[in-house]
RNA sequence: UGGGGUGUAGCCAAGUGGAAAGGCAGUGGGUUUUGGUCCCGCCAUUCGAGGGUUCGAGUCCUUCCACCCCAGCCA
């Protein structure tokens, strides 16, 4: 085997490329990277994952990466994206120090280099309209032709392009063009732009200019400048890899390596920029950060913790092949984070009152119970206790089925924390609706044991109905009913697969007394039903918000789903 | 019918000629004051298909098939 190509087990592509230049001394065993993104739009998770790989490699080698804005087109690009990205990726938990850099502090270089490529004869100014290039592009299938303005000389392309600099021409009238092969098979070869002319300002360098380079012209430059080893995009841009790899060997400066890697695909989720502006422009939902949204900032308004989207991240995998990951996977490290980290309260979302007939009608207690199993040194809550509660409706059957053992007349069974309760009676409306269960409680029980060692086949959560704090729940669940949402008629577009069912508001839950001093924010288990976060923009004091993050494993909606 | 990529379990994904890692999902059991968590067991005689080389092939050669990307003065 080959020394130097010898790879280490559960080693990915990228760390093979990598490990093989700090082998042969490539970079000098340096390893530099950059998350660039373009601020058109609000990262998503598919950008936490290029986040992730970008900070990650730079992390695990010793090296550092930067957070650089490919500012490059005017007209698409605006501040308010520029704030909610450096949010977002510092929120995500990494950290660019220092070297927070744009494209358009780099225009002036991007400007002498393209004159370097002028005076080398591997530029020119071209008359061509935008139809016109389109044209003399050819196809897939056959090549192009080659510019009547391609022979210009350059001293004539030096002034014109110096003119095109100065504002003497109009939107479209002329491009600067590099002069490399009309019949070249790979499509980014024939003479690729450089430059367009756009009179438009620019939000940071104003209307200094009037000409702005393309990504292919910028995207190399800009990674050199920055000294950047190993330059990692997306899959679509394979094929720019040869146009990338001729501007810097022609201009005889510093090289990256750029790699490629398949982009996050998931389930039930859309990913392209465009798509989400539409979502948010047609108002299907609030906003940017609403918590349907795969962006970052929706995802942490769901109350997704950053380190559950960072081990998502790193567990998925870097490869080339392009995938779609269930989006069950994401969920799986939500709970498993929030299990470690989220406080315990007992909430009821769909009450059914409870009287304890044989508690006295005055009568309060207050009871304990961990803040969280997973962390006994946090320590105890405490919980009111009274003669009327709230339990689930979907805690009592009045003829349980089979395997359901939860509350049923006649049954006795734990209140967690609280006592041992028998249902007794079935109050029932005038419409044949169950209004209320009378039950009673053997006062032996408290805290939850019997002391003669009786059992509870179930424990059930409840509220005191006197104490629970009355708030809103939004229940989410996935965007799209399709698997894949872009899977559509002739003629119809993605958002005929909007789940029409994605947000249930509740407005008739109620929460143990403690919810009132959740910060917003914060995610809490409501045990046995989920994780829910405190809405960060819309709860208050006098109306608490709750957001679902994710249910718990529900065993027994399986089984459920099995009987039928 | 040009060029560039990718095919390993339901979903991700290691494996780079010498006994098919791991995670998720699923499934069976144990613990449990959350039908949660946790723990244990099971879950690819086969790697897109065919042919070839080899003592030996997911790995090498070859033919074929499927899917993705490229014809912006977007990134």
């Amino acid at each position: 085997m080959n020394e130097e190509t010898e790879r280490r087990e559960g080693q990915n592509f990228i760390e093979a490329i990598i490990e093989k230049h700090n082998k042969t001394n490539k970079y000098d065993g340096k390893v530099q990277t950059r998350f660039p993104p373009e601020p058109n739009g609000y990262l998503h998770i598919g950008h936490a994952k290029s986040i992730n790989i970008n900070f990650g490699f730079a992390k695990q080698y010793g090296g550092k990466c930067n957070l650089r804005f490919d500012d490059t087109n005017p007209s698409k690009e605006e501040v308010e994206y520029v704030k909610s990205i450096k949010e977002d990726v510092k929120w995500l938990g990494f950290d660019w120090e220092d070297r927070l850099y744009f494209a358009s502090d780099y225009f002036e270089q991007f400007h002498q280099y393209a004159i370097d490529l002028i005076k080398k004869g591997l530029a020119y100014v071209d008359d061509l309209t935008p139809e016109q290039i389109r044209e003399f592009r050819g196809t897939l299938t056959t090549p192009g032709k080659e510019s009547p303005n391609r022979g210009r000389s350059i001293e004539d392309n030096l002034e014109l392009f110096e003119k095109m600099k100065g504002g003497e021409f109009a939107n479209g009238e002329k491009t600067l063009r590099a002069k490399i092969d009309m019949t070249s098979p790979n499509m980014n070869m024939r003479d690729p732009v450089l430059y367009r002319i756009l009179h438009e300002s620019h939000h940071r360098t104003g209307d200094k200019w009037c000409i702005y380079p393309m990504y292919d012209w910028a995207h190399g430059l800009e990674d050199s400048i920055e000294g950047i080893t190993h330059s990692i995009c997306t899959l679509e841009f394979e094929d720019h890899r040869p146009l990338y790899d001729w501007f810097l060997d022609n201009l005889g400066i510093h090289h990256p390596q750029q790699i490629e890697f398949a982009r996050l695909n998931m389930t039930y989720t859309i990913m392209s920029k465009r798509k989400l502006l539409k979502l948010v422009e047609g108002k299907h939902v609030s906003g940017w950060d609403d918590p349907r949204m795969p962006t970052i900032s929706g995802m942490r308004r769901r109350g997704f913790p950053p380190e559950a989207i960072r081990e998502f991240s790193s567990h998925i995998g870097v490869s080339k092949s392009n995938s779609t990951v269930d989006i069950e996977y994401l969920e799986f490290f939500v709970r498993e984070q929030l299990n470690r980290q989220a406080p315990r309260i007992m909430a009821v979302l769909n009450p059914l009152k409870i009287i304890i007939t044989n508690y006295p009608e005055d009568k309060e207690e207050i009871l304990e119970s961990q803040i969280n199993p997973e962390k006994p040194e946090l320590g105890l809550r405490k919980i009111p206790f009274s003669r009327e509660l709230y339990i689930e409706q979907e805690d009592f059957m009045e003829e349980p089925m089979k395997k359901f053992y939860r509350m049923a007349p006649g049954r006795e069974l734990r209140f967690r924390n609280a006592y041992f309760i028998t249902c007794n009676e079935v109050i029932k409306d005038d419409n044949g609706g169950i209004k209320e269960l009378h039950c009673t409680y053997d006062p032996e029980t408290k805290g939850g044991n019997a002391p003669d060692g009786r059992k509870s086949k179930a424990t059930l959560h409840w509220v005191s109905a006197k104490h629970a704090v009355r708030s809103t729940v939004r229940l989410y669940k996935n965007l799209f009913t399709t698997l894949n949402p872009d899977d559509t008629e002739e003629g119809q577009d993605f958002t005929i697969n909007l789940n029409p069912d994605s947000l249930k508001v509740l407005e008739d839950t109620y929460a143990e007394s403690g919810a009132k001093e959740i910060d917003p924010g914060t995610v809490c288990q409501f045990e046995r039903l989920g994780y829910f976060c405190v809405d960060i923009k819309d709860s208050s004091a006098d109306n608490l918000v709750f957001n679902r993050v994710v249910t718990l494993r529900d065993t027994w909606a399986k089984i459920k789903k099995k009987m039928r």
